[in-house]
DNA sequence: ATACTAAATTGTAATGATTATAATTTAGGT
DNA sequence: ACCTAAATTATAATCATTACAATTTAGTAT
């Protein structure tokens, strides 16, 4: 019942239904915070001690082969891990590094693009101050 | 001569000039590949076989803190580096690992945006497949 | 021109994310 | 209840990037 939903997600592409793979099905969808590997790793580790790092690698690799999930190319530093939901783009703050949705697509692109290249993937992202970080500077020096 | 452009691209930042700098500047400026930091520090030794990796790093983080040049995270892997031109997005191919310049920019989003956080840096890219290896493929299993 | 000083460069070592490998276990079909 | 290919695990290796400390240099002041 209660991992039903990603259950059905893997069957959809008939790969194997693992508890590791639905462990981490459940994290993404729970955890809309972008998580890294590591990060999914250790909070997952709590529950199943014997999980390994390579098994987290290798099921998002196979998810995200099977569209499952996306992968996030933004810090530069590390690889983060996002639910397939209705395509958005990201913001990164560059103060606090936090990654926050946007909830926009960008138009027209992908017919702009048909010429050619066939994308498979769109992917938008913005770096700057995010709101919150810019009304604490504020606060600390006078408005 | 040869180098003034790039000399006056840090004057302008009154950030120091050095040889390296303007090497990697010209480097980057001639080559619109989207180079890694290790190809830039292997091709650049060759004519200055002192040249460190570590300088490469530093003057690559300084003359993007400087927003003469522009990184990119879209393999996932390393960063990529570009000369700052007007503004454009990118595609990789799954493929053959190329990225491509797409001179577009995405319009309205800046608009959109500027409700609470701040944007320094706009960033797109597709993944696919590139119209060359599309061709290859219909070469080689025929039409 | 010369001397000075903070900043840049260099080489080496350390870090941290990710991948490779090989042995063990398991999912899912027979 | 098998069987087998695929998944999981632990460990070691790899690769990009950063930290560090010693040396050199750019650019300013003398």
């Amino acid at each position: 019942m209660m991992y039903e939903k990603y259950v059905d997600l893997l069957k959809e592409k008939s790969i194997k239904i693992t508890p590791q793979r639905l462990e981490i099905l459940r994290y993404l969808d729970k955890n809309r915070n972008h998580p890294t590997a590591y990060q999914i790793y250790t909070d997952l580790k709590e529950n199943n001690p014997s999980l390994s790092k390579t098994t987290v690698y290798n099921s998002l690799e196979i998810l995200n082969k099977y569209d499952i999930i996306n992968t996030i190319s933004i810090t530069g530093l590390e690889t983060r891990y996002d639910i397939k939901n209705i395509i958005h783009h990201h913001f990164m703050c560059k103060k606090c590094g936090r990654i926050i949705d946007i909830d926009i697509e960008c138009p027209n692109i992908r017919k702009t693009l048909e010429q050619g290249h066939k994308i498979e993937e769109v992917h938008g992202y913005f770096k700057g101050r995010c709101r919150e970080c810019i009304e604490k500077e504020i606060d600390q020096y006078g408005s």
